[in-house]
DNA sequence: AGCACGCCGACT
DNA sequence: GTCGGCGTGCTC
């Protein structure tokens, strides 16, 4: 009999010890029945032990997959840092098939990319350094670069990935790829279908496909001989995840790529403090087109302003397209009661109800609720309710009453729900079938729209005026992001209502973002990342009295550890989230181990936590 | 008594 | 995370 420790996919739980007839290989995957279950569990060997003191299970089934040591060793490493059990680290990985063969077929690719002085001197750099950022302006030809570089790795018959924001994954990336890569390419993320990803991991493992340019979920994928990472605007939150395990696929990029000598890109216009900080960088702001961008601001309250409205209606009478962003979805984001000021909040969540009037509805953005728009205040049953803050829904509404004979298309999540509604949406654009395209963050990310004269930002302020230490970071490089979706080809416009024109006035421009990054990093120095290591830990529960408990008697055992600081504690600012309350607490440390013991020390079920995170 | 519900603890 | 055990308290 031999005896097995084995990891639990997707379980909490520590790993356990089972019994087996037949010798099994580390990394195998194994079904096994817990006590008292009825459905098997999907587990992985980890290691071989001694007979155990206590009276083991079978092993149930084996299956035909496995994790190979590579990760294996990232999965711990994942479980440690993230602080989750190794079956939910595991978890994240697809595994290697065990009977697919190998096919030997070098395919010499030739993207005929002919690369600027400027753009060779920036891949000279990012081979040289094997680690490198490349910092380049929109439009400079960041892609090109990328593709060069990949195909120099499939020519030496190594994969490659490509990482990019979930969202970012165009047709019109898609068509590049394929171009140069053809069928050696393969799109990843969570919207394929499952058919389609067996027939991609069966490629992957032949062979046939050697790049991977796909979300956060494809650096997981398994890979036999990867030789490239490359991340695609690397300053993009939606890289850490925020279900378990909480891992920033950045982050782990850079982890794996020196773990394992594989050659690592970071590409952003607006790169992010930490990778700035910490990587070597190649500035390239040599751009194609003379892209000279015309700023104005607006310091005006309501929604669409006349300065705004009548830039809006020259551009579109010159017959050019306009994009206008705002961070709301829906009609409103508040309902106030103008009698007893109370506003119309969901019954599960602390948070305001947002106002859908084409699904005459009332929808909370957090956990999904709806309820009927009520006619009078629920709280005072006679008041009028009155609407605050504006969404894109409402925008797009207003604007179609002012410009009846114009197409003007919403770009948020509400519309775009599938893949194929994005590619819809993005190639009318681009046909020039849309006039108007209004949306939420969703516009900025990496997308191309060539015909766009004009840019609107509104409620811009409304992020750099959130309670984090990175939120002029986040506002700033997002306005760049959306002012660089204006006049890729040529002369281009963006008009931005905000209060704060000082301080975008300043760094605005793509050439000063440099400068804010070195006054950003010396601002924080000392005190934020990347300087100091930060997590948070959220206590949740249905009951508010017990979880307030928790976080008390936590909070006391934190501030009574050494080399950890307690930077603050209290309610979630979404107090209650589906029904459960939340109370939170942020620590902070210079020092990585001291901040794991504590995060490890930590055995509550209510505790929720987050390494690095990003608020 | 019969059960719905919520809390708690174990899982090899 | 998920399941069963068990106590509470409500209804027939």
């Amino acid at each position: 009999m031999y005896y097995y420790e084995l990891a639990l996919l997707k379980s909490p739980l520590d790993n356990l010890t089972y019994q087996c007839e037949s010798k099994l290989e580390i990394g195998d995957k194994v079904l096994v029945v817990l006590q008292r279950r009825k459905n098997l569990n999907e587990a992985v060997v980890i290691k071989e032990v001694e007979k155990p003191k206590f009276v083991c299970n079978n092993i149930q089934e084996f299956t035909n997959e496995y994790y190979d040591e590579k990760m294996l060793q990232i999965a711990k490493f994942i479980s440690q840092y993230y602080v989750c059990s190794l079956g939910e680290a595991l978890s994240i990985y697809t595994p290697f098939q065990k009977e697919i063969i190998k096919l030997q077929e070098q395919i010499e690719f030739d993207s005929k990319i002919k690369l600027s002085p400027k753009q060779t001197e920036a891949y000279d750099f990012l081979n040289d350094k094997k680690q490198a950022l490349l910092f380049a302006n929109t439009g400079s030809g960041k892609t090109e670069i990328y593709i060069k570089i990949i195909e120099e790795h499939l020519n030496k018959n190594e994969q490659a990935v490509l990482l990019m924001p979930e969202i970012s994954l165009t047709p019109q990336m898609q068509k590049r790829l394929e171009k140069v890569f053809g069928k050696s390419v393969a799109i990843w993320h969570s919207k394929i279908t499952k058919k389609k990803k067996l027939d991609i991991l069966q490629g992957l493992q032949e062979g046939s496909i050697k790049l991977i340019a796909g979300a956060r979920s494809a650096l997981f994928l398994p890979f036999n001989n990867l030789g490239v990472i490359v991340v695609d605007e690397e300053h993009d939150d939606s890289y850490k995840s925020d279900s378990k395990p909480r891992y920033h696929a950045k982050d782990l990029s850079i982890y794996m790529a020196k773990k394992f000598n594989i050659q690592l890109v970071l590409g952003s216009a607006t790169v992010s403090s930490s990778s700035f900080n910490k990587i070597p960088y190649y500035r390239l702001s040599e751009t194609f087109y003379d892209t000279s961008k015309n700023y104005t601001f607006d310091d005006s309250d309501s929604n669409i302003s006349l300065k705004i409205f009548n830039k809006i209606k020259s551009t579109l009478e010159s017959q050019n397209q306009v994009i206008i962003f705002l961070p709301t979805r829906a009609n409103f984001k508040y309902q106030i009661c103008t009698s007893c000021g109370k506003s119309v909040e969901c019954p599960y969540c602390s948070v305001s109800m947002s106002l859908h009037k084409n699904d005459l509805a009332l929808k909370c953005h957090y956990c999904g609720y709806a309820q009927q728009i009520p006619s009078t205040c629920p709280s005072c049953n006679h008041g009028v309710i009155h609407n605050l803050r504006v969404g894109t829904a409402q925008i797009e509404e207003e604007l179609k009453e002012h410009f009846p004979n114009k197409v003007i298309k919403r770009f948020d999540r509400d519309q775009i729900k599938t893949d194929k509604q994005l590619k819809t949406v993005l190639n009318e654009f681009n046909d020039g079938k849309i006039d108007i395209l209004v949306g939420t963050q969703m516009l900025s990310k990496g997308h191309d729209y060539h015909n766009v004269k004009l840019a609107v930002v509104l409620g811009i302020d409304s992020i750099l005026n959130m309670n984090s230490y990175k939120s002029r970071e986040k506002a700033l490089s997002l306005l760049i992001q959306i002012a660089g979706r204006s006049g890729r080809k040529g002369q281009g416009e963006v008009i931005i209502q905000t209060k704060n024109e000082e301080f975008f006035q300043h760094y605005l421009c793509e050439s000063n973002y440099q400068e804010f990054l070195d006054e950003e990093l010396e601002f924080r120095q000392d005190f934020y990342p990347p300087f100091m290591k930060m997590a948070k830990v959220t206590f949740a529960h249905t009951n508010g009295l017990k979880v307030k408990d928790e976080l008390d008697k936590y909070v006391k055992i934190f501030k009574n550890m050494n080399n950890i600081e307690v930077v603050g504690f209290g309610q979630s600012p979404i107090f209650k989230l589906a029904n459960k309350f939340r109370y939170e607490v942020i620590l902070r440390s210079t020092n990585v181990k001291a901040l794991l013991t504590a995060l490890h020390s930590i055995n509550s079920s209510l505790a929720i936590i987050d390494m690095d995170t990003i608020y």
